[in-house]
RNA sequence: GGUCGCUUAGCUCAGCUGGGAGAGCAUCUGCCUUACAAGCAGGAGGUCAUAGGUUCGAUCCCUAUAGCGACCACCA
């Protein structure tokens, strides 16, 4: 045996795991191919945010775009991964802002320009981290294509966004009502809101109705201190208790004024008292109410939200201070008239957990209505699908209650609104570039708007801006968009791909992806998210450094299904290091073993490269099964990977290499190659090659290292990397079906030889698991006799004492020292087949029948969507044909 | 409040058009055996949450109930 097929004598994924990755990368395998006959598959890889760490939802998210991607490529697809990182504004310049505190400094005292110096260093020296990590993973994205939001030709992309949404008068800015973080001090969406429960009190406060001397109105609130700015108190229009008050006055205690009372239908009678004090600068609600009543808008807060100057008592006090202070008020002037405990939900700002206060300002907005139509509507109509489809839902649920979206932030790090406008007019240009002088008065002075771009604005692009656009002539843009498959979790389906969904048929006029495959999220052995605070994250470097990639990887994806969380068992991880071991050592085996190299090499080519077809009268019985189970396999695993069904997949494929593989086929084969005859050896080396190489083809997209490193030593494979090697044909018919039937009978006919020879205490050994054999041994022979007998199948099987007189229609087997012929026809078993099909055909007819029945049925035929219909027809059309198969099987049998 | 999901072996989970109840781990028995003790050969262990319904037949489809979880909305 020469050297290059040599293997290690122990299983080490550090021996090359680092150095694989690296050939892969100089050989260019991650680029796609420069053959454009070949149909293109490509990936946009969700951008992680550029100061981040390789998380375990990453390292999820990773895994199933480079199968995918690995398995297209092996297809023949020309395919592309494109990789990228997020300026992730909010974030990111929260870090940078922290960093200055802790030297002293306010990014106010720096001003704009130091700070996103400071910034852009900061994103130098702690970015891309991730990126190395996720070549730790294996991920055989482009690197070369690799893209940041915040880069040149995004930067432009995001330009080009904006001015044509603006010119279409899908842009505007208005004055709202938005989310407004009191730390970050910039405005956010409401997706970026997280509610918390927090314990607090709901206090009663009665207004006296006006023009009496005792009567009041009771409203409860949590938020006393912004009674301050009341401009009415609501009932609900059916509240019978109230009718009489309403379009009346009371007067609002502390003030001293006189607000109206109005019935409007959002109030909930069966909450509080049923009324509610209207604050419509405070509250998202009766900001609404106030629009539609046409009430007063009094803000009580200052911009630093701390109280206004309504009262000059409180002014400049702390809101919780003043809410105290408020309330002694209250109890002193006789207004509070009971206080409840009372439990609620407080909005917290998802990245700084601070408290969000709803703040009127004028921000900039998408209008959303039509766009979003549009992007349910191509989900709808099947342009775009989601795996799992129930997912679906979600997205539309979304959609269809959409509002405005957000898109300035009151930020620095970003995208900055390509808005200018004149000191002198107020004229408003959106321009890519800053106008030299006003369009309009021709004024020089012009400023730039000072807000941000929400950073899902640009990542809203990211499936073509990508790849050149706005410049659709780019050859990128031309070969791969739109994008086949989008991975993610569940978790920004709304943030992320519904925008990426109204942008792309916006500005392309076509879906982004066809595909959104969604994945759960990966909990800890117990169940719990993985969060910082709880310190239960499993940092997949760690895994990696201990079990290598391909353990990790195989951990995430066996018994698994799309779209259910992960729970991360570490014992997962011990069985697919055992699996790696086990495969190391099959390699080994048939490695180290062999027949002469140089022949068994010739030998394959003869077979399997020139005529690209079985030998079938080379092959042996045992072949013969191998060979069939493995093509059923590769037809089984590509439509299961096809319909994104990964965890089934490898475990099919584990299945097939562990259990049949090695636990049988290489026990049957060991005879032969020991066998003193080298042709015999070679034929032998030929299969285990070529069966085995082929398995580790399936598994690669899955375990990409190991595969790559042991597929190069393998006799009949070593000459091209398994990484661009070509995935094994599907075959149609499968040829081998009886070979294959006889040897499953084989297998349970030993199973319980064995089990009756334990019972009596006659161990078997391993090396004899199952050897299929041609010679004779007298004693063997005798002794079977008896075990066979006591098993019951003396009857069945025909012991034969003179190796010249095997019939051609039997096989000869030694199972541990026992030594049996069994001919065919005994294996095969007509009768149970016969059986068997029979049953089948009786299910299809009945089948049948019941599906034609439905199909007459009018009421069905009317009621039922096309698509069900369509749907049933299909299944029929199934049925029948199946049936006609069955039909011929047994006739063939009989 | 609205929507969706989950409930299968001791644990974690598969189960892909309705017919066989499965895997890994754990456990028990026997094996250092010439690729592999990170292994080999076997065994035990389940009313597929509960109750109805459809069907020749239900873990699977329908309805209801319970427990758990997620998302959206609201929470004056």
């Amino acid at each position: 045996m020469c050297e290059n097929h040599k293997l290690n004598d122990t299983f080490s994924p550090k021996d090359f795991e680092d150095r694989l990755y690296q050939e892969w990368e100089e050989k260019g395998y991650f680029k796609p191919s420069s053959d454009k006959t070949k149909e293109a598959y490509c990936i946009m890889m969700p951008p992680p945010n550029v100061t981040g760490k390789l998380h375990m939802g990453h390292a999820l998210d990773d895994t199933l775009q480079d199968i995918l991607i690995r398995y297209k490529r092996m297809k023949g697809y020309r395919t592309l991964w494109l990789p990228g990182t997020d300026h992730a504004s909010i974030s990111t310049e929260m870090k940078v802002v922290q960093k200055l505190k802790k030297e002293g400094k306010t990014k106010q005292e720096l001003g704009r320009d130091k700070f996103l110096e400071e910034a852009w260093a900061w994103t130098k020296e702690y970015g891309g981290m991730i990126q190395k990590q996720q070549r730790k993973l294996g991920c055989s994205c482009d690197w070369e294509r690799n893209r940041f939001t915040l880069d040149e030709g995004m930067s432009d992309a995001v330009l080009e966004q904006f001015i044509q949404l603006y010119n279409k008068g899908l842009i505007y800015k208005g004055k709202r009502m938005v989310n407004w973080c009191t730390s970050c001090n910039t405005s956010i969406s409401d997706a970026e809101v997280e509610y918390k429960e927090e314990a607090s009190h709901l206090w009663h406060i009665r207004y006296k109705i006006a023009g009496t001397e005792d009567e009041y109105i009771e409203v409860a609130t949590t938020r006393p201190e912004t009674m301050l700015g009341d401009t009415a108190v609501a009932v609900h229009p059916d509240d019978k208790r109230y009718q009489d008050l309403i379009g009346k006055t009371c007067i609002l205690p502390i003030m001293n004024k006189e607000i109206p009372i109005i019935a409007d239908a959002f109030v909930e009678m069966e909450f509080g008292t049923g009324c509610v004090k209207i604050t419509p600068a405070h509250d998202m609600n009766d900001y609404q109410a106030g629009l539609r009543h046409h009430l007063e808008i009094i803000e009580v807060f200052d911009e630093h939200f701390k109280m206004g100057n309504l009262v000059p008592e409180y002014a400049g006090m702390d809101i919780l201070e003043a809410r105290k202070k408020i309330v002694e008020k209250l109890e002193e002037i006789g207004a509070l008239v009971s206080t409840e405990e009372y439990t609620h939900n407080v909005a917290k700002c998802e990245r700084c957990k601070h408290t969000i206060e709803p703040k009127i300002s004028e921000q900039w907005f998408v209008s959303m209505k039509d766009l979003a139509k549009r992007a349910a509507d191509s989900v709808r109509n099947g342009e775009t699908r989601f795996v799992p489809q129930r997912y679906e839902k979600q997205y539309f649920n979304w959609l269809d209650h959409i509002q405005d979206w957000c898109i300035s932030r009151q930020l620095w790090w970003g995208h900055r609104i390509p808005v200018y406008y004149c000191e002198t007019c107020g004229h408003v240009h959106v321009r890519k570039q800053k106008p030299e002088k006003c369009e309009k008065c021709e004024s020089t002075k012009l400023y730039q708007d000072p807000d941000t771009l929400d950073t899902w604005f640009s990542s809203a692009l990211w499936p073509f801006s990508t790849l050149g656009w706005p410049n659709t002539q780019a050859e990128d843009y031309q070969d791969f968009y739109p994008t086949q498959t989008l991975v993610t979790g569940f978790d920004i389906i709304t943030f992320w791909i519904s925008r990426m969904m109204t942008q792309g048929l916006e500005f392309t006029g076509e879906v982004p992806f066809k595909d959104v495959l969604v994945h759960g999220i990966v909990r800890d052995n117990q169940g719990r998210k993985m969060s910082k605070t709880l310190g239960n994250g499993i940092d997949p470097l760690e895994v990696i450094e201990e079990y290598g990639a391909d353990a990790l990887r195989f951990s995430l994806l066996s018994g698994t299904t799309m779209g259910n969380d992960i729970r991360f068992m570490p014992e997962k991880l011990e069985q697919a290091s055992n699996f790696a071991n086990k495969i190391w050592n099959a390699a080994k085996f048939i490695t180290h073993s062999l027949a002469d190299d140089e022949k068994v090499r010739a030998f394959c080519y003869e077979v399997y490269e020139k005529d690209q077809t079985y030998h079938a009268d080379l092959l042996r019985i045992e072949d013969k099964w191998i060979l069939n189970k493995f093509d059923k396999l590769v037809v089984e695993v590509s439509k299961n990977i096809d319909h994104y069904d990964l965890g089934i997949a490898l475990d099919k494929i584990y299945n097939f290499i562990w259990n049949e593989f090695c636990d049988w086929y290489i026990e049957m084969v060991k005879p032969r190659l020991y066998s003193e005859d080298e042709s015999v050896k070679v034929a032998v080396s030929d299969i285990l090659n070529h069966v085995f190489g082929s398995s580790l083809k399936l598994l690669h997209p899955f375990m990409p290292f190991i595969t790559s490193e042991i597929y190069a030593k393998l006799i009949c494979f070593g000459t091209q990397d398994i990484m661009i090697s070509k995935w094994p044909d599907l075959r149609e018919t499968f040829v081998f079906d009886k070979e294959e039937m006889i040897i499953e009978k084989l297998k349970k006919l030993i199973i319980e030889i064995r089990n009756v020879r334990t019972k009596m205490n006659v161990h078997p050994s391993r090396k004899s698991k199952l050897f299929i054999v041609t010679s004779t041994m007298e004693s063997a022979i005798k002794e079977s006799e008896i075990f066979l007998k006591k098993l019951g199948f003396a009857n069945e099987i025909v012991i034969i004492k003179e190796e010249k007189a095997i019939p051609n229609n039997a096989i000869s087997i030694v199972v541990d020292d026992l030594k049996v012929f069994i001919p065919f026809e005994e294996l095969v078993d007509i009768q149970e087949e016969i059986q068997r099909l029979e049953g089948e055909k009786k299910k299809l007819e009945t089948e049948v029948e019941r599906g034609e029945k439905m199909l007459s049925n009018t009421g069905f035929m009317s009621k039922a969507p096309e698509a069900k219909i369509n749907e049933e027809k299909e299944k029929l059309k199934n049925y029948k044909q199946m049936l006609v198969a069955v039909k011929e099987r047994l006739a063939s049998l009989q």
